[in-house]
DNA sequence: ATGAACTCCGTATGATGGTACGGACTTCAG
DNA sequence: CTGAAGTCCGTACCATCATACGGAGTTCAT
């Protein structure tokens, strides 16, 4: 019996029972099949899609945007236009996302240099590293 | 004047007033000196750390994880090694949002090349892209 | 065939991160 | 000096994202 039962979901997945029904309740998971019972009959993808939900959040984006990912692929041929100006917008704002996280990296390795070598931190490079004005000294 | 009243720098870091005054109440920014009035009196760097939070909150981070982030400065030379501790937590944490976010990244651009292709994406690239299982084809 | 564990559903509650209100005081341009 | 705009503070409200509850039905190993 490959299918899953919506506690084995929620143990494979990392995530509450509760947090489930919840995503599907917000469309974000589609209702799966039921058994005679009524009980919900997961196919073993379901993890992998409630996986991705739960990074996708943890980088950042709201359930909204993680919906708005989702849909790309829903759409197979017809909206292709759309469909590719959608992505490339997410792809902008993930750049965003990676260039911002780079700074902050950078920061701190900064930081640690800093204490490797006791030399006190009187400037904060945390601060700048996330400073929009920031123009090469 | 180089200081800032509390609307100037709202305007400026983009966000609301209240929102600023919120963050001085959970401690995320310093509360300001005030003038003879009452009235908030801001260095211009406090933009830089409104800025910095925001975009912070913006890659996934909690207002508690700023603030953790925030305070590895503030402590410039004492627990040395704590600050580093904590400082390489921060940056493992980090990686792994890049990590994720390229792989994001790939998908939907394999996602927008099929489009132009007109190459129908049966699989869905974009879930895999998170999926934890994956391993080298 | 029994009972512990699981699931159903609707609704309530909770944490987080803001946003709005409202009455009193301050600033500042005209 | 006046009035429109800004600020003060406390408190209330709001959206998002879950998490918990509770009473009834289901599963399944012993």
């Amino acid at each position: 019996m490959a299918s899953l039962t919506i506690g084995q979901l929620a143990q494979r997945a990392g995530v509450g029972v509760e947090t489930i029904r919840f995503y599907e309740r917000e469309g974000l998971i589609a209702e799966p099949p039921r058994r005679p019972s009524g009980y919900r009959d997961y196919a073993p993808e379901a993890v992998t899609r409630i996986v991705f939900i739960r990074r996708a959040k943890n980088l950042g984006f709201s359930l909204k945007e993680i919906s708005e990912l989702l849909e790309l692929r829903v759409r197979p041929r017809r909206n292709c236009t759309l469909v590719k100006r959608n992505a490339d917008t997410k792809i902008a704002d993930i750049d965003t996302k990676i260039v911002s996280l780079r700074r902050m990296r950078k920061a701190l390795l900064e930081l640690t240099k800093a204490c490797d070598q006791r030399t006190p931190t009187t400037e904060c490079p945390i601060l700048a590293s996330l400073d929009s004005s920031r123009g090469r000294p």
